[in-house]
DNA sequence: AAGGACACCAACCGCTGGATA
DNA sequence: TTATCCAGCGGTTGGTGTCCT
């Protein structure tokens, strides 16, 4: 049984910023010798970086095929869109945008736009409103927890469980791991409700406004953009097609039945039922997963 | 002009699954 | 077979610039 060797003396290693002279190494390294093993560039490009380090420089930042200008209307739609229908799955959505990385995506939506869905009044993570949203937890009170739902957990916020804890610390181990499970799947019955609830006749397209949002979604994008929103809705640039047969019910509807039906078979476990969701999200948009058998 | 608050984003951190010795 | 490494990923942090008071 063999041992490899580190990549790297992380203690000995250059931190933070790049400067233009170590940019130009990479670049020189990449142009000579290709993209390859990332733990031998540091050395073989003369650069007291992490192999880790120089990778994501190259793919975040200085590979010819990024693009540095800011985010088109266009980009934010295409965002909003795949992120209601898949969660924060950066990588993912990013494929969605040429010249864009997971973490340009991820930037973008943290500071720009998760904070205008709020403003809209739209949970960023259900993109369902407020207000909606609270009436929705309200119902779950009722139901818990006798319903279960299966969902994506990782993709989501946290549930709160500080509330329901009290009745959790009278049960046994098991009990209580049961019930933990129930609340879990039941939150995740609102954010999948919230989604299908966007769901409207298989012949509509889907508008460029939120869906059961009295706001216009193109009204907050790229502020300096919105006459070229009302330019790209009116010409049918924006590829309205595409999102009648993502967001049309963003295959929700095929999604919300599958998931009742799973969650009426109590024998269901929470992990076949997530499974299940990415097997759905696959046949729902298997264009984003083109690719993956490429690694 | 000063400095505090905020926004932005490059870079890092930690985890995971697959590859490797 | 197993321990470890690597690449990829999402989450988080910290430096810097801008705005506001």
């Amino acid at each position: 049984m063999g041992r490899r060797p580190p990549c790297c003396d992380k203690s000995h290693v250059k931190k933070g910023p790049w400067t233009a002279e170590e940019d130009a190494k990479i670049l020189a390294y990449v142009a000579n010798h290709g993209i390859g093993n990332w733990t031998l560039v540091p050395q073989k490009a003369g650069l007291n970086r992490c192999g880790k380090s120089c990778r994501l420089r190259w793919t975040n930042y200085l590979r010819p095929d990024l693009k540095h200008d800011s985010f088109t209307l266009h980009e934010e739609e295409l965002i909003l869109r795949y992120h209601q229908a898949i969660g924060s799955r950066w990588s993912l959505i990013a494929k969605q945008l040429p010249g864009r990385t997971d973490n340009d995506v991820k930037n973008h939506w943290n500071t720009k736009l998760k904070k205008k869905l709020s403003k809209m009044g739209i949970d960023p993570i259900t993109h369902k409103p407020f207000g909606q949203l609270l009436s929705d937890y309200g119902n779950i009170n009722d139901i818990i927890p006798q319903n279960t739902r299966p969902s994506d957990q990782r993709h989501h916020e946290p549930m709160d469980f500080s509330q329901a804890d009290s009745s959790l610390t009278m049960m046994d181990p098991l009990q209580e791991q049961q019930a933990r499970m129930n609340l879990i799947t039941a939150h995740f019955q609102v954010i999948n409700e919230a989604a299908s609830s966007s769901t409207s006749s298989p012949e509509s397209k889907v508008q460029v406004n939120l869906p059961s949002s009295p706001f216009v979604w193109s009204d907050y994008l790229v502020g300096d953009q919105e006459q070229e929103c009302t330019n790209e809705l009116d010409s049918g640039i924006l590829p309205t097609g595409e999102y009648t047969s993502t967001c049309n019910g963003l295959g929700l509807d095929h999604k919300k039945k599958s998931l009742d039906d799973a969650t009426s078979t109590t024998s269901a476990s929470f992990v076949e039922s997530i499974l299940n969701q990415d097997r759905e999200m696959q046949f729902d948009y298997p264009q984003l997963l083109d690719g993956y058998s490429e690694y």
